[in-house]
DNA sequence: TCAAAAACTTACCATTTAGTATGTTTTACA
DNA sequence: TGTAAAACATACTAAATGGTAAGTTTTTGA
């Protein structure tokens, strides 16, 4: 039960990795095992089809993933407004897991496999739901805080706030790093107008 | 020379459709051929291949859709936070070219194909660059008429609001038309907010 | 240590994929 | 109206796809 362990682990990991370049779909099951060594006959042994390993690979590796990138940084004690800002400027300028020609991982599968897959959609759902919240709580805190306008509505602010991170992720692979930097200007900007 | 140019534009009217709803490198030339009872031969008379296709498609029928639904609507004789207000409101709400489910076209196929082929960029970038300088262009008219904050930077303003409608259009695959709603109220705040 | 369960391998299969070869029909226009 | 070019159809290919069958090796825990 631990080498198995171990096998499956590696799957998730390169199909994570493939598919974050090439898209979830024309990641082929040969891909995989190709990067990974591990035989046909094993990749279904521990998944039952292609799917349930994408599934997996969702709830395994992306949710940690982003949990760790997106979420553990935003409770930080800083200013809301500060911290929503370092958090994203971090991952979009910083962190060597993101690449900006191929955009953020979870974005990327939402666009893909939300309108096509159910279950994915449900996986991705919760993952953004985590994101949401934990934003909607920052921005509570703040405005206790005396940080935060007391009139903003904080849901309708959250939902702002994380449709402009994915929408920079979309614009980042055609025109590079350099959009990075005109976006944090004006989030910067659309921040202070929220305190 | 009437035929042919009639059959090569059904052809890729169609592909447009499936590959909305599909994703591009999972709509097959099959599938384009079976929706237009074209035959194979027909189609790789038409276009040497899929790829040359698929750029053709970005100019001729992706192009001109956008060009109608996003550039002519913003150059109404509005105010400029109302007139890109409106546009907004009615391409996520009213135009029924579009399917919640299935976000954007534009954005759909820069998420999938600007990483993977430097032909389909340089396609899609002409397109969004046509859509970036509309926005600025609006902005600025609407400072000489004093209708926009005069230290306001327009090309980050106009990126901002691009990347936030990119982001509500992979927002809406997942929680549907709901998020629009929320989403166009904080919009407002943040134009309101530039005025 | 040893047997049962877990983990893995190899060789295969049916289907789908983009693309081609070769020939036939249609169209435009002089 | 005749003919050359344009447009199309059919039947095919080789490679890639997700998945399976049947057997072999490795691991684990009593």
């Amino acid at each position: 039960m631990k080498k198995g362990e171990y096998t499956r682990h590696t799957i998730l990991e390169k199909a994570f990795e493939i598919s974050y370049k090439k898209g979830y779909q024309s990641t082929s099951v040969d891909d995989i095992i190709a990067l990974t060594s591990v035989s046909k006959g094993s990749f279904f042994y521990h998944f039952k089809n292609k799917d349930e390993m994408g599934l997996a690979m969702i709830n395994e590796i992306m949710y940690p993933g982003m949990y760790k990138a997106l979420v553990i940084p935003l409770n930080e004690n800083k200013p809301a407004t500060q911290s929503i800002y370092d958090m994203i400027k971090s991952i979009l300028i910083e962190d060597p897991a993101f690449d900006p020609r191929y955009g953020c991982p979870a974005v990327n599968i939402i666009e893909e496999m939300a309108p096509l897959n159910t279950s994915f959609n449900k996986a991705l759902s919760r993952l953004i739901d985590e994101m949401q919240n934990t934003l909607e709580e920052v921005l509570t805190r703040g405005k206790k805080a005396g940080q935060i306008c007391k009139e903003l509505n904080v849901k309708e602010s959250s939902v702002f706030i994380i449709t402009s991170y994915m929408g920079i992720r979309n614009l980042g692979k055609l025109y590079g790093v350099d959009c990075y930097q005109v976006y944090l200007k004006e989030l910067k900007r659309y921040l202070s107008s929220i305190e």
